[in-house]
DNA sequence: GCAAGGTC
């Protein structure tokens, strides 16, 4: 038996397909999908990995104690690296002598000066996908040739040598050999398995070099920073090769952004309109689009103010034409999202989502060409008749010429992303359809024509004065049509010719100033990542993500966070190289060299190990700076106003005793000023105006929900602006079937500031809602036709919502909430799975609430 | 409790 080693599933299933004679077979070893399938009489197995099957890493003896975590303690209380085996440890840091050591190390400095031994400590190859090795090692045993059939790039070899090692241990004589196809089509496979060649170490060696420097860097820096001021658990302050490079360019945007002087400039705006049609309104403004010079702008407004009159003194009229945008690969279909609201990191589990169920193609590419042997009208077909949405845009596609647009990059691993064409799309929650839909409509406007867009420029006199008005009308909407994103509104001008006469209002000056360059979106990081060479397709939106989890980033556009300036500042001044895309280039020549051999994974990384041994010294010494640095900047990151009593800062804190959060002051214990923490949201401070609550003299607060509008509120519960009276909702049916009476009283907690109904009777009913945590209430008097409980009108942003107050009521049982941001369950509250006592069911109190939660 | 790279 011939066994087909492919990096992923869907690799091992399509070779088997081309290669197979009739159909191939699917099978399953242990849990895993096989394609069973023969080969000129001959039996032929191929499986897929799912990538990297070994995950470099120090032994577990080295530095590393399960107990004691990055250090260990010995019996009589002094504080050690774990044992580092003998003959283990390379110079200049030998074990024996322990250097560091030598001048007596408390216990406090003891973690950071550990570091030399973690940049010599040997690396081994740990088992990271233990069900896959199962089932090679399962097939390798039977078969009588194993042939690597890994991505044809340096990961893909590296991938394929990690899977050989494997192999070797279960059959060390079994004859190994290489298929190098770059696409997966008849041609390209065919060819690849008639001429096999064997597997290229020193590739595999090269893409090794990578993992162990990775490795060694991280591992290094990210306990330095994590042990200069140990913060807690959850607390892991990381570094990496781009990570760092990436987090250092947000840093030097807002740098950029803060040193920005602003200027000071002047417009002079106002309304035209076609005389005596108002209804016609459109917008102009001064021929001189900005004027620097205050006096200049003045006396320009002097002669127009108040005037009620223009001349129209040119007309013209230029048409432009949009062109088609090109496919998508992931890059440009993750900026295309995050547009859209949909950040990298989420657009890629989505993707994946959508390509397992058989939505659209594989996901992570960097092609932008259709290939030639894509059946693209079949696809339009297929779109047309399962999304009725897209049927008419569809059917004008498939009766056009179809020449697809193409992108600049190409290569023949995968086609870019596109639609299937199968499926359902109805049968998709709402993040799904989104991006399905977004890649749909992307796939049809690459087969379209261009958009035409006629654009109208108006010259009016006013007074004397220059004023011009633009238009943009979009008289063929060519791709617009099944492509909407991005599109600005039509501006429509008015018909007017040379020589009319219009009206003019609102003529005014206003003084302005020039904004400072803009802050990255979640989009143009990933972007800019890629021009400079940092991570791959797909590493980058983790990468950003990962940025955000260990608190170097907020918000969206992204600002870097006190702590992830101190960070790039600390590493910047001490170990300069792990902050520049500069790593990631000297790397990849290295790797060229060592795939070449031209040079050695030995060398190379012996030799990246003592650049960061070079560093070492300076970051130790500078250790308690670096841990002091760190920690002023998480206290100003925690900060969320000042405290009315002392003037202090007040902070998020987190209670040594009950391990939850609350708010007091940096002045603790000669200032007890506590409040307690909005539940649910995030809270950050506001700069400058409604800082400080005009009613009580506590800081205002800034409060974002889970994908909802942010508010703000006053952090003083006992606040009046937060003070709601009790109100009587409803009478509680429960104690009226006990023969009691009890009322259904809304309230607000003072201590957590949640809102809920609960009767007066609750010690023996055990009667309680949930009530969404905004929004002024009304009682109505009546109650739900299905469960009997009171309703409630809530006064939203959007208007006044009637909601049943029973999360269990069977009404909503019929249209279960989808996902988080579902109306109905996660606005009553339920969706955070909070406990509640069922009103429907007092007796049994959790297994009624359960069902609306998921 | 570390990275970045694959992919599930």
């Amino acid at each position: 038996m011939k066994l087909v080693i492919a990096e992923k599933n869907i690799a091992a299933q399509k070779i088997a397909q081309l290669l197979a004679d009739g159909k191939p077979k699917t099978d399953k070893v242990y849990n895993t999908q096989v394609y069973r399938f023969t080969v000129q009489g001959e039996d032929w197995v191929s499986m897929g990995l799912a990538g990297h099957i070994l995950a470099p890493d120090f032994p577990d003896e080295v530095l590393f104690d399960k107990k004691q975590g990055w250090y260990s303690v010995t019996e009589d209380g002094e504080v050690l690296p774990a044992d580092v085996p003998d003959g283990l440890a390379r110079p200049p840091y030998d074990t024996k002598r322990k250097p560091f050591l030598a001048n007596g190390i408390n216990i406090k400095g003891w973690k950071v000066e550990s570091l030399p031994y973690l940049t010599w400590a040997p690396i081994i190859k740990k088992p990271a996908e233990k069900e896959i090795i199962r089932v090679l090692k399962n097939l390798a045993k039977k078969a009588d040739h194993v042939i690597i059939a890994t991505d044809f790039d340096r990961e893909g070899e590296l991938i394929g040598s990690d899977a050989l090692n494997c192999v070797r241990e279960v059959a060390p004589d079994v004859p190994t050999s290489r298929a190098r196809y770059s696409a997966l089509i008849k041609g390209e496979v065919t060819a690849a398995f008639d001429n096999l060649v064997s597997l290229d170490q020193d590739l595999a060696d090269a893409g090794e070099s990578r993992q162990y420097i990775d490795l060694i860097w991280g591992a290094v820096l990210t306990r330095y920073l994590t042990l200069a001021r140990f913060g807690g658990f959850g607390n892991v302050r990381s570094a990496g090769r781009v990570q760092t490079p990436t987090l250092a360019l947000v840093v030097e945007r807002e740098r950029e952004r803060m040193a920005f002087v602003p200027e000071d400039y002047w417009q002079i705006r106002g309304v035209g309109a076609a005389q005596g049609q108002p209804e016609t309104a459109f917008k102009m403004s001064h021929a001189t689009a900005r004027f620097t010079d205050r006096a200049a702008a003045e006396t320009a407004f002097s002669h127009v103010d108040g005037a009620t009159t223009g001349t129209i003194t040119a007309v013209s009229k230029r048409s432009r034409k949009q062109q088609p945008p090109t496919p998508f690969n992931t890059t440009s279909l993750q900026a295309a999202a995050a547009a859209e609201g949909v950040s990298p990191a989420r657009t890629m589990r989505i993707a994946e989502s959508l390509y397992m169920a058989g939505f659209i193609s594989y996901p992570r590419v960097d092609n932008t060409v259709y290939p030639r042997t894509l059946d693209i009208a079949g696809i339009v077909d297929g779109l047309s008749s399962n999304s009725p949405a897209l049927r008419p845009v569809c059917q004008k596609v498939l009766s056009g010429p179809m020449k697809p647009t193409r992108g600049k990059t190409e290569t023949t691993d995968h086609p870019p992303i596109h639609p299937t064409g199968q499926g359902d799309p109805e049968t998709l929650d709402g993040g799904q359809k989104k991006l399905y839909m977004l890649i749909a409509r992307r796939f049809l406007a690459t087969l379209m024509g261009p958009a035409t867009i006629e654009n109208t420029k108006l010259s009016i006199d006013v007074s004397g004065e220059p004023f011009t008005a633009s238009g943009d009308v979009l008289v063929d909407a060519g791709f617009r049509e099944a492509y909407p994103y991005g599109l600005k509104r039509d501006e429509q001008l008015p018909p007017l010719a040379e020589g009319d006469a219009i009206d003019v209002s609102d003529i005014k000056l206003e003084a302005k100033q020039t904004e400072p360059p803009a802050r990255y979106s979640q989009g143009r990081l990933v972007q800019e990542m890629e021009k400079r060479g940092l991570g791959t397709k797909s590493t980058r939106a983790s990468i950003i993500e990962r940025l955000y989890q260990v608190r170097y980033l907020k918000n969206d556009p992204i600002e870097p966070s006190q702590l992830g300036m101190a960070i790039v500042d600390a590493l910047h001044e001490f170990a300069p190289r792990i902050t520049t895309p500069e790593m990631t280039s000297e790397l990849e020549d290295d790797m060229t060299h060592v795939a070449a051999g031209a040079d050695t994974q030995e060398h190379v990384v012996e030799h990246s190990r003592a650049l960061l041994a070079g560093m070492l010294d300076t970051l130790i010494a500078h250790k308690d700076d670096l841990g002091e640095a760190i920690a002023d900047a998480v206290t100003a990151d925690a900060k969320v106003g000042t405290c009315p009593k002392c003037g202090k800062d007040l902070v998020m804190k987190t209670s040594a005793k009950t391990r939850g959060s609350f708010i007091g002051c940096m002045g603790w214990p000669e200032c007890d000023v506590t409040y307690p923490v909005p539940s649910g949201v995030k809270v950050s401070p506001i700069e400058g105006e409604g800082a400080v609550c005009p009613e009580c003299g506590a800081p205002r607060i800034k409060c974002q929900p889970f994908r909802q509008k942010a508010y703000e509120v006053c952090v003083n519960p006992k606040c009046p602006t937060n003070f709601e009276p009790d109100l009587v909702v409803g009478e509680c049916r429960v104690c009226a079937e006990a023969g009691r009476h009890g009322e259904l009283v809304a309230h607000k907690s003072e201590r957590s500031g949640k809102r809920f109904i609960r009767c007066t009777n609750y010690d023996e009913c055990g009667v309680s809602y949930p009530l969404p945590a905004r929004g002024k209430l009304e009682a109505t008097g009546e109650v739900c036709e299905h469960c009997g409980a009171p309703v409630v009108v809530v006064q939203t942003a959007r208007g006044p919502w009637r909601i049943c107050v029973n999360m269990d009521c069977p009404d909503k049982e019929k249209k279960p909430a989808r996902g988080r941001g579902a109306r109905g369950a996660a606005k009553g509250g339920s969706a955070k799975g909070g406990t509640r006592k069922s009103a429907a069911k007092p007796g049994a109190k959790k297994t009624a609430a359960k069902k609306t939660t998921k």
